[in-house]
DNA sequence: TTATAACCATACCGGTTGGTATGTGAGGCC
DNA sequence: GGCCTCACATACCAACCGGTATGGTTATAA
């Protein structure tokens, strides 16, 4: 077993975890999704402790149990009610009400770049590594997984294709292709920072997608 | 704990796990090694158990730990001496021998989408599974693995310069960023693979970097 | 006031984990 | 032959895992 992380998890300080606005008071039920959200994050689903968690929200196993019939259940609720939300309220959204798709990604990709701290680089994008980690183990966490990249990968499909219209982009590009490399290449990204853990590395990384999305407008 | 997987691991069905030639006659050691990866390729390291690489090697718990002092250590050779060596024989070998990087690395992407088995894809790269799950948990696994994603990196690197220094790529293009950008979509292509298991996709995807490279060119 | 269900705490269980202590047989060395 | 070391095999261990059985407390409805 490897030593415990060195990692102390301050929530504030996490890109990822910060609270979003309208969210409901926690409850027990609540408390535990979040902390499982963060066992989670950091060691994997597989080796996220039920102990850890609980010993995190001050609960009982009585009271897990209670709201969740099984660890996997529990894991499926993550990603169903902390996860997806996230993603699609950071990514999605902003990308269906803006006007303009390159400048859109262009502002998500730099203001994420601004918003990350050191330990949102460490953790890495919690969809992808859980992603990574269960998409080839366990049917229904790949079939959750994957709807939230399809969405996500439909949005941009969007963007870019109404873009494409109003002829701010190349005519010769294909949407599904553009939203592959986009999101590909932000989880790669995020993927190379917390290898890394070099903040410079992950901003050359940016840079390179915001230049790709240049050479692919209208001249 | 989530069903055991339905994947049978037939190695000669594998791209990654094909025999390299030159390799070594498999001593116990080296059997040790090869089940270990297999079993962290499929589970991940944390979860990884070394009764099912034993079940896999006929050899017995002695035997591991004759060679091996723990998990850990066994884990740092399966980097060093199964998957660094791969990536290095499949992506930077091919690299540093060519004389022109956009068509080398075009040719390593198509070959590989052409290689790839549905098993490849639902299992996804090796190295990045093992990063996305071990780089925010134990230094001595990121550290290993930072170095090869460091020693790929400068090979796209050097490729790059040195054709932008022949005129074939455009001066105007940082090769550090071409490198990020590179690798970063490759994994995040794979992942996307992954986690679709959709060949199309993956297929589309390597499009996308494709047609990336051909941007960058000098018309 | 009483019945009922929701909510949670405590204690415990069988199974699995990484790791170890000890035994054993083969082969080189003197 | 006697001896020592290497290369394993076997048996075992404490710790931890997910999960459960049970009991108690509180809110709600009758």
């Amino acid at each position: 077993m490897p030593e415990t992380p060195s990692i102390d998890l301050t929530e504030q300080d996490i890109y990822w975890w910060r609270p979003l606005e309208n969210e409901p008071e926690p409850d027990t039920r609540r408390s535990i999704l979040f902390a499982a959200y963060r066992e989670i994050h950091l060691n994997g689903f597989q080796s996220a402790s039920l102990t850890n968690i609980l010993a995190h929200t001050g609960v009982t196993k009585g009271a897990l149990y209670h709201h969740f019939p099984n660890k996997t259940e529990l894991g499926y609720a993550v990603i169903d009610e902390v996860i997806a939300e996230r993603i699609y309220h950071s990514f999605i959204e902003p990308l269906q009400q803006a006007d303009n798709a390159i400048d859109a990604l262009i502002g998500l990709i730099s203001q994420a770049g601004q918003a990350f701290t050191l330990r949102d680089i460490q953790l890495g994008c919690p969809l992808s590594t859980l992603a990574q980690e269960m998409a080839a183990i366990d049917e229904g966490f790949r079939l959750r997984l994957a709807k939230i990249y399809d969405t996500w990968h439909g949005a941009i499909v969007d963007a870019v294709s109404s873009a494409q219209h109003r002829g701010t982009i190349k005519a010769e590009v294909k949407p599904q292709q553009v939203a592959m490399m986009v999101v590909a290449t932000m989880e790669g990204c995020l993927s190379a920072g917390k290898i890394s853990q070099d903040l410079e590395q992950l901003m050359c990384c940016g840079e390179g997608l915001v230049h790709y999305l240049y050479l692919i407008q209208q001249q």
